[in-house]
DNA sequence: TATGAAAACGTAGTGATATAACCTATATAA
DNA sequence: TTATATAGGTTATATCACTACGTTTTCATA
């Protein structure tokens, strides 16, 4: 019972790493972590998944969902952006990887330890890097502000655009 | 001298008021006081830019471009989305709007003081509205937060969704 | 091991947001 | 007036995100 020829993909290409290149002692273990992680939350990280994830693991700069698309592709073979967007959707579920609205783009959790209650991000625009940063005062002081205004909080969009220490005093940044 | 067929309209629809009910009296002294700022900082404060705060202005809720283009549209004539980018690239420049990166959607700054180096915005997913918010405590974490990881600051995108006091205990909002 | 239900994914098309490129019109001042 | 800068019109396109629906895989249960 032969296949049909429109659905033969399915696990043809998708099964391949792109051409990852072997991914970085830091990123190995990021991604065990990973595993660990949806092991004990009872779901399933798919290679799709997997694959998207490492993808941001080993970028220094948040990617767009179709960038994503293109960095995975292999054979002139591309992700469909929807299949982009919904391992994102997976992988923000399980606190895996974070969309920052300001840019259209997505980063891991890797350097988040996910420990506080507000966390900013801070975005180089020289060098593109994002590091998250907070503070119990932060913390403290947005909440205050939202209970004083008896605001009962669902997300919070915390980024700040800027430079990074490394990319002060030059006007550009990216050498 | 004739006017070229295609370019006769620059000037007259755009010169309507849409279907504009007249200006509230908060609508109007807001308009006056844009009016000065654009006059103090010698910026032209033009029909279409004049007609885009003041749907802002009258605007329980954020707006986006095409809603705002859908809005001030006039007989079947709607100004294109270019022209309302511009005239909110104009008036976020000045500081009488505000871009909600999280909802892709406008505001004016009515509410806002704009005396705080940190404002956050309260966004309700029940009814809507949007409340700015700030304290001297949250600002100066945030400084701190920012002054220890040397980052220099460039825009600050502090938003939060969820309940306001009004819709809270729902479930839903917009009765 | 069969099989049914849920989850994951493929494919095509579309919706929603934002800007580029180029030209015309208006305002302001020399 | 005339030059220059600013603003706006028009068309097309770029960019980001999702809907709808069918197929495949997985996993628990019979
Ligand atoms: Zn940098
Ligand atoms: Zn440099
Ligand atoms: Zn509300
Ligand atoms: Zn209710």
């Amino acid at each position: 019972m032969p296949h049909t020829v429109s659905y033969k993909n399915y696990e043809h290409h998708t099964g391949t790493r792109a051409q990852a290149m072997a991914p970085s002692k830091e990123t190995a273990q990021a991604l065990a972590r990973a595993e660990t992680i949806c092991r004990a939350h009872g779901v399933r990280l798919t290679t799709i998944r997997r694959t998207v994830l490492e993808a941001l693991y080993s970028s220094q700069k948040p990617l767009g969902a179709y960038e994503l698309a293109d960095l995975l592709a292999s054979n002139a073979r591309r992700m469909a952006p929807i299949t982009v967007y919904r391992a994102l959707d997976f992988l923000i579920e399980q606190g895996l990887a974070h969309r920052l609205a300001s840019r259209n783009a997505y980063i891991s959790t890797l350097h988040d330890d996910g420990s506080q209650e507000a966390t900013a991000y801070l975005i180089c625009d020289g060098c593109g890097t994002v590091e998250p940063a907070s503070s119990a005062a932060f913390a403290g002081a947005l909440s205050d502000l939202l209970s004083r205004a008896d605001f009962e909080p669902r997300a919070k969009v915390l980024e700040v655009a800027g430079h990074c220490s490394r990319c002060q005093g030059h006007g550009h940044g990216r050498h």
